[in-house]
DNA sequence: ACATATTTTTACTTAAAGGTAAATATTTTT
DNA sequence: AAAAATATTTACCTTTAAGTAAAAATATGT
């Protein structure tokens, strides 16, 4: 029995403390879901009594198992309802996240597993991102695009979504090859391009080139 | 702007209203939605504020032409989203209607608008009920299945479902014709039989022959 | 038509979820 | 290591939706 407002709780920490693994803090979390400081420790604490993290007051909060569980069967709705918007519905990419989020939070399990049958079993969602199985396991290390990637994190170039030659040349010209680690810097907000770092060299890419490269998380 | 109470509360004076033509008590409404009289007080203050209903203390409420519209308009998704859940989803009748509350929530217009494109336009909910088109028409008038009226509601024979010889030489035997006018005098709650009057005479028929029995509501 | 019964409203509580401002811890700087 | 800056918590307020119990209005029965 958890609550709306606990599911966007526990998806904001899943994101944030990379897939629960590390303790998040509650300035994080507030910027993260756009509220105060104050209702986050309020909130934690509910959390924390329903077994859902593990709170140290002044040291922020990790998700148990349970919460890890129930944030990943959230994370798994909403990609599902993704792709059920883009492949059946004629919603682009950039249509989806908001219908999405209300879709993420409708009790029934028949309902997702047989939206899930129906998508045929659909591994990705459009944006890339590996979509968790029934009993919420998640493939990790799977690739994702690098535009998905939050400031300071590592990755590994795995693969490219654009093969055109274009697009290869353009790698080629600035030495970038498959299996280079890249650091994620900087993230300007107004046009989301990215900073860089690979093979110790600092660059900047457009989110257009971000979106089409597939990389592998790196701790 | 509308939140899920008040779409819920909208929808119950809708279906108790006979379609929003006639005004309805606090206790009939409270007794719908499973909650106290109180708290119906409370919320039809607030949808007279917004508009919603005509509010006269002591003497009930009716809906606006926005309530009306607001109430059609959740009904046309309720009904939509069943349509999904048992034409896509494989879903029984009987199983719809807890996860349909829920979806008719949602908000998105290009979302209803498209998942009734994508099921076809359909007229009808599974139940046999009409579905409203966007602008919140919807045919009052129209054949609904027996099983779906309400204690004290009158009607007039349209059609059958079920055409089979049995079936109709059991409607001959009891002496029902189409065209013949019903009154639905009672509804057993335990296996949902109803009671009915037809030409002047009382019966009981079961839920499976009322779902049979599509007829046109008379005031 | 008046006494009684029923319905409806009012005033006061409660539980979520969020916000403000002040108090307290922790971290950083010098 | 103390002062300053930052982060977190606490105490208290607000709103929404629902509940309780008493008061007020309406409806009913004789």
């Amino acid at each position: 029995m958890v609550t709306l407002s606990e599911e966007n709780y526990l998806k904001a920490i899943y994101h944030l403390s990379n897939h629960g693994s590390i303790s998040v803090s509650t300035n994080a979390i507030a910027e993260k879901m756009e509220t105060k400081a104050s209702s986050v420790t309020d909130m934690i604490k509910k959390l924390a009594d329903k077994n859902f993290v593990n709170y140290i007051k002044y040291h922020g909060a990790s998700l148990t198992e349970l919460g890890r569980l129930t944030a990943v069967l959230v994370i798994r709705k909403h990609r599902l309802w993704e792709m059920f918007l883009v492949s059946k519905l004629n919603f682009s990419w950039d249509e989806v996240h908001n219908v999405a989020e209300q879709l993420e939070h409708i009790k029934s399990e028949k309902l997702i597993n047989e939206l899930d049958a129906f998508l045929e079993f659909p591994t990705h969602d459009p944006h890339g991102d590996p979509i968790p199985d029934k009993n919420g396991n998640i493939n990790t290390l799977d690739k994702v695009p690098l535009s998905t990637l939050q400031e300071n994190q590592g990755s590994k170039l795995l693969s490219v979504k654009d093969s055109s030659d274009e697009f290869l040349r353009f790698l080629n010209k600035r030495n970038i090859s498959i299996g280079d680690t890249i650091n994620v810097l900087n993230i300007e907000p107004y046009d989301k391009s990215v900073q860089i770092r690979v093979n110790s060299k600092e660059m900047t890419i457009t989110e257009n080139v971000a979106e089409n490269l597939y990389v592998k998380n790196v701790k």
